[in-house]
This record gives structure tokens, C-alpha cells and sequence, in this order.
RNA sequence: CCGCUCGUGGCGCAGUUGGAUAACGCAGCAGAUUCCGAUUCUGAAGAUCGGGGGUUCGAAUCCCUCCGAGCGGGCCA
């Protein structure tokens, strides 16, 4: 990858350290080892473009003060053909380099050359990643964890994607174990009501007792009269549950289609249950790492880090949700081979984070392969106040729900506004605002405003051309500049939004885009009578453009031209 | 009781492997502009970075401790 603001950084860490070695050779500095040191963008641009603090770094390896250390590097220090315009001692001992005219030049002619590709990189290497996302249980309708889970997990997949990860996403479907005997029980005493009335039988406390499980045995009965009544128990509910389940992963699919996420896999969790889970836990017991206790089989977890011991395998011979989980990751990391799974938890399941790495390290696979973002949940808000039933149905407000009332663009965006590990509120008023209040909105009317001053010029004839390096250099007000030096930051931006799995970096990079683009437009017009220099801001327009377009495609958000 | 996550102006929040005067937006105050698309800009004010200790040239950031919030600690998932 050859990033021009990396080169600059490679650049000037070499030339410090020419810098010094000839100041050692004159004797100017004391001839010895130093240690690592620091080139970084500092916070206020009177710092300059790039800063160091190789001199700080070095005060103690060669027993001299900051400053005079500095001071040697300056005086030794060559610029000579690079973009670098000069170099400047301050404070403690900063070393702060100052970018020329040719680099901003550089920039934009690498952002256009770049065109829909300015923005990826190779950093992953191809590196294979297992995105595991939304997951949610098919025994109900979905909530407000899935909505962010599902902007969260979509667009770090695309995130991945754009750092050089071959990226899979993948969706868990738990249509096995306790909770769907217990969707089945939940449906049974339903349909059982629905047919004899509500004393026919009784809700236990821990089963289901959602309308939708009212309106899936409403629905049974419709269809299918008293016939199942009078056969087996077993009977009645796996047909309730063949007869419900696929109507809930199918509205679960409608959803996410809605949301525009593709998955590349739904995982059924019951494909498991075919012989991998047996397999995993048969490996368990071969490595020692279990044992039986009333009837049920356990895993010593205490020995592999944990607080307790685990059970695997219930007394009434079903594995756990636990043990059905290790074969999956098993099958995942292992038998499918990924280099990486990713998976996205809501907060609650926290406790399960260790366990599970735990698990794994015990079976021999690398826990480092496993990473688990845990998100804390979303309230929703409305007028200052916390929303928690919907208007329309009285009924907690689901996936489906928020869907029909917001824009997805407004979804996908706000969702990935703050890091997934702080608690935030989604303000249902600002989401479906059309004004610069609302981020999402803020960042397509930049892109429209541009595409529209395109539009008035190639009324009035003029179309845009290519310039010279010359006429880009004349792009030297401080408005262009800070504009030009953001696009630059793109490229670093989406690889430290991948490497600390927070796609909220890139949602905050496009709202200073767009406010910097904002800010140039008002202090410099573009048509103008300085042909030249008319020209040169369209091709800075046109990079804004594009680098907007980028951002809002890779996220899959509408990027309209007008509106 | 134990464990995990988190505490940054009135509100919402940024702060990368420790770096320069803790950034930005909203509300509010004073003013300018209202010209390519419904704006935008300038200035002032506002923070003991939850409290206290420690590590060092240097801490919002790392360590300890206390306070407060949220969530966990099932043969639930």
C-alpha cells in the first residue's frame, strides 16, 4: 500500500535518523544507541503537519536535555526532495515538520487516480474473518440489540472489507435446544387455549408469552382445526414448531433484507446437532477435561480459567446452549478454517465471553482467534423521553417497527455513531429530521450541494478538466487545506476503525468531511473569473465528492445527488 | 460477596502505542454574513477529565484504592 501520508511518515523517521547519526559523527551529539521514538499528527496545526518526539525519546539514552538534542537534529537535518517544507524545535522538545505546496497537490491527484477505490487498502492481507452478527433468537420477533447489532455488525463487515479482510457474514439461527422446546410448549398451550378456551391449560412462568406466539397458534388452529389436539404431545409440538419457526426466520430474513444487509450464510445451530456437538464433546471427554455428576457430564472449567465448572450435557441427555456454542466456534475456526471469527454479543453475555475462550484454548485452538464485541443496549427516545412501547401496536417496539417508521439510511448511520461498548439513545425525532441536525442528512447534502454546483457550471458550459500540479498548489487557503488534509486521513482511518472494530470512526470522519467541505464553501467560491483556479477547486470538489460517495456506498447509505 | 464494562463543561460526546493550552457539536451570550442549494463564520463564557494516591521529563490515557452507574454470577440462552 502506498499511502503518500505513510511515505511522509517513513520519510521523515529516516531523516531524524540521518539526522542523527550525523550529528554523532561531528560530535554535536554523543555517539550512542537511542531507543524507539514517535512521529504523530498533532492536535493543533500550529505544531505543524507531522510531529516528534524523537529528542524526548532520546533524553535519557544519551544524557542530554531535550531540547539541545532537538536542537542538534534540526541543524543536521537534510528535507531536501521530499514534501516536507521545513522543521521547527518547540516546546519540550516537539520536532515539528511542515508540509509544501506539492504534497496537498499529491493528495488529491492520489485521491482522483484512486477514484472508487481511494479509501481501501491491503492491511488485512486477505486475512479470512467470520463476522457473526444479529443472531437473534427465532422464537421472537426481533428488538433494538438486533437493529444495532445489525448496523454495527454490517458495517464493520464493511469496514473489514475496505481494510484488505476477506470478510464473511454470518448469521447463527438457534433453532435448537431448550428455547425451541420451550417455543413449542408456549405454542401448544396457545393453540390449546385457542381452541378450548383460556383455562384449558397454563402459561408456566418462563415460557414465551408474546402476542406473536398468541397469533402463530391462532393462525395453527386456523389451518388445522382440532386435528392436532388428540395426538401425542411430541407430535403436537414439533408440528406447531415446523409450522411457526420457518414463518419467523423468514420474517427475521425479510427484516435484515430491509436493512439491506446480505448475509453470506445463515448457520442453523440444529445442523450442529447432527454429529459436531456429539464429536466436540466426545474430543472433551477424550482430552480429560470432563466429568459426570448427577447424571449429567461436566466440564472442568475450573481448571481452564473459569469460575465454575460447566455442565455439558444435562441429566435428560441434552447438551447445553454451551456446549452446542464450543462446537460451533470448533467449526468455525476449524473445520471451516477462518484465520478470525468476530463475534457481536449484547453486553449480558459478557459473563460467557471467558468461558468460551476458555473452551476453546482447552480443545487446542488459539482464544486469540475469537473476538467478541459486546454492545451495550440501545434505549429509543422520543420528545427527551425514553420510548419503550409503540405507538401504533402499545406493544414493545421491534425491529420491524422502527424499519417502517425511520430511514434505513438513518439506521445504518446512527447506530454507528458512538462505539458499541457505551450505552447510547437513538432519538427517534432526529433519525426522520430532514435538516443539518441530522448527521446522516448532513453528510448526502454535501454530496448533493457539490454534484449541484457541477450542474449550474455545465450550464453555463464550463466542464470540469484536469490541472497541473501548479494549479493544485494554488489550493493554499487554510479552508482547502484542512479539507485536503482530512481526505488524506481517509485511507488511516478505515484501517484504525478495522483494527479496533469501530466503524463509529468512519461515521465521525464523514460529519468533519462534510463540516470542512461547508466551511470551504463559504470562504472559497468556485466560480470564479480565475479560470485556473476555478478549475483547480472543482477537482478539489470532485475528490469530496468521491470520497463521500465512497464512505456512503461502503456503508451501504443512499448517496443522492440532489434532494 | 465476586466478576466484567464504564464515569470527560448544562447536555451529547472525541481524545490512536502516555505528549504541547483537553478537541467538537447542541442549548445559551455578543456580533458579522445571508453571495454557487435551504447557511456559514468570529468572539466571549463554561471542565478540580468521579475522588485520592502512585509510576516519570510528561497521565484523561498505565498501576493501586475508594465512590457511583449498568450488566453478569442457572442442568437459561
Amino acid at each position: 500500500m502506498s499511502l503518500i501520508v505513510n511515505e511522509v511518515q517513513r520519510d521523515i523517521r529516516t531523516r531524524i535518523l540521518e539526522a542523527a547519526g550525523r550529528a554523532m559523527a561531528d560530535g554535536s551529539l554523543p555517539a550512542a544507541p537511542t531507543g524507539d521514538f514517535n512521529i504523530e499528527v498533532p492536535a493543533d496545526r500550529k505544531n505543524g503537519d507531522f510531529s516528534s518526539n524523537a529528542a524526548m525519546a532520546w533524553a535519557r539514552d544519551l544524557h542530554r536535555a531535550p531540547r539541545m538534542i532537538g536542537q542538534a537534529i534540526v541543524e543536521h537535518l537534510d528535507l531536501g526532495g521530499s514534501f516536507l517544507q521545513k522543521c521547527e524545535m518547540a516546546g519540550a522538545g516537539f520536532l515539528n515538520f511542515y508540509l509544501s505546496d506539492s504534497y496537498y497537490a499529491a493528495i488529491l491527484q492520489d485521491v482522483r487516480a484512486k477514484g472508487d477505490r481511494y479509501g481501501r487498502s491491503d492491511y488485512g492481507k486477505g486475512k479470512r474473518i467470520n463476522v457473526e452478527f444479529i443472531s437473534a433468537n427465532p422464537t421472537g420477533p426481533m428488538h433494538m440489540g438486533n437493529a444495532r447489532g445489525g448496523a454495527l455488525g454490517d458495517c464493520l463487515s464493511a469496514v473489514l472489507d475496505a481494510a484488505g479482510y476477506d470478510v464473511y457474514r454470518e448469521f447463527y439461527v438457534n433453532d435448537a435446544g431448550n428455547q425451541i422446546e420451550k417455543f413449542g410448549l408456549s405454542l401448544d398451550i396457545r393453540y390449546q387455549q385457542a381452541l378450548l378456551g383460556e383455562d384449558a391449560a397454563q402459561m408456566p412462568e418462563d415460557s414465551y408469552h408474546g402476542e406473536d406466539i398468541r397469533e402463530h397458534a391462532a393462525a395453527f388452529a386456523a389451518q388445522y382445526g382440532e386435528q392436532y389436539l388428540h395426538v401425542p404431545e411430541a407430535q403436537r409440538r414439533k408440528a406447531l414448531v415446523d409450522f411457526a419457526l420457518p414463518k419467523n426466520i423468514a420474517l427475521m430474513q425479510e427484516n435484515v433484507a430491509k436493512y439491506r444487509i446480505v448475509y453470506d450464510k445463515w448457520f442453523y445451530e440444529s445442523e450442529l446437532h447432527k454429529g459436531e456437538v456429539a464429536d466436540t464433546i466426545a474430543l472433551m471427554q477424550s482430552k480429560g477435561l470432563t466429568y459426570e455428576k448427577d447424571g449429567a457430564l461436566w466440564y472442568r472449567a475450573t481448571e481452564h480459567g473459569g469460575e465454575k465448572d460447566e455442565v455439558l450435557v444435562r441429566s435428560n441427555g441434552n447438551p447445553t446452549y454451551f456446549a452446542a456454542d464450543i462446537a460451533y466456534h470448533r467449526n468455525k475456526l476449524e473445520v471451516r478454517g477462518f484465520d478470525k471469527a468476530i463475534d457481536i454479543w449484547g453486553a449480558d453475555h459478557h459473563g460467557h465471553v471467558a468461558r468460551m475462550k476458555g473452551a476453546l484454548e482447552a480443545i487446542g485452538i488459539d482464544s486469540g482467534r475469537l473476538d467478541v464485541i459486546l454492545m451495550q443496549l440501545v434505549r429509543l427516545v422520543s420528545g427527551g423521553e425514553v420510548v419503550r412501547m409503540s405507538k401504533r401496536t402499545g406493544k414493545a417496539i421491534t425491529l420491524t417497527d422502527l424499519l417502517t417508521d425511520i430511514p434505513i439510511d438513518a439506521v445504518r448511520f446512527l447506530f454507528n455513531m458512538r462505539e458499541p461498548g457505551s450505552q447510547m439513545e437513538f432519538d427517534l425525532d432526529l433519525a426522520v429530521e430532514q435538516s443539518a441536525q441530522n448527521p446522516v442528512y448532513y453528510c448526502q447534502y454535501a454530496h448533493a450541494r457539490i454534484c449541484s454546483i457541477f450542474r449550474k457550471l455545465a450550464n453555463e458550459g464550463v466542464l470540469p478538466r484536469d490541472c497541473t500540479t501548479q494549479e493544485l498548489e494554488r489550493l493554499n487557503a487554510p479552508e482547502e487545506r484542512e479539507l485536503i488534509r482530512h481526505l488524506s486521513a481517509l485511507t488511516e482511518e478505515i484501517v484504525g476503525a478495522a483494527k479496533n472494530y469501530d466503524p463509529a470512526r468512519i461515521t465521525r470522519y464523514t460529519i468533519d468531511l462534510a463540516s470542512l467541505f461547508h466551511k470551504f464553501y463559504n470562504a472559497c467560491r468556485v466560480s470564479v473569473e480565475d479560470e485556473s483556479l476555478m478549475q483547480s477547486r472543482l477537482y478539489l470538489c470532485a475528490c469530496v465528492r468521491d470520497t463521500i460517495k465512497n464512505i456512503l456506498t461502503m456503508l451501504k447509505i443512499d448517496v443522492p445527488e440532489s434532494m
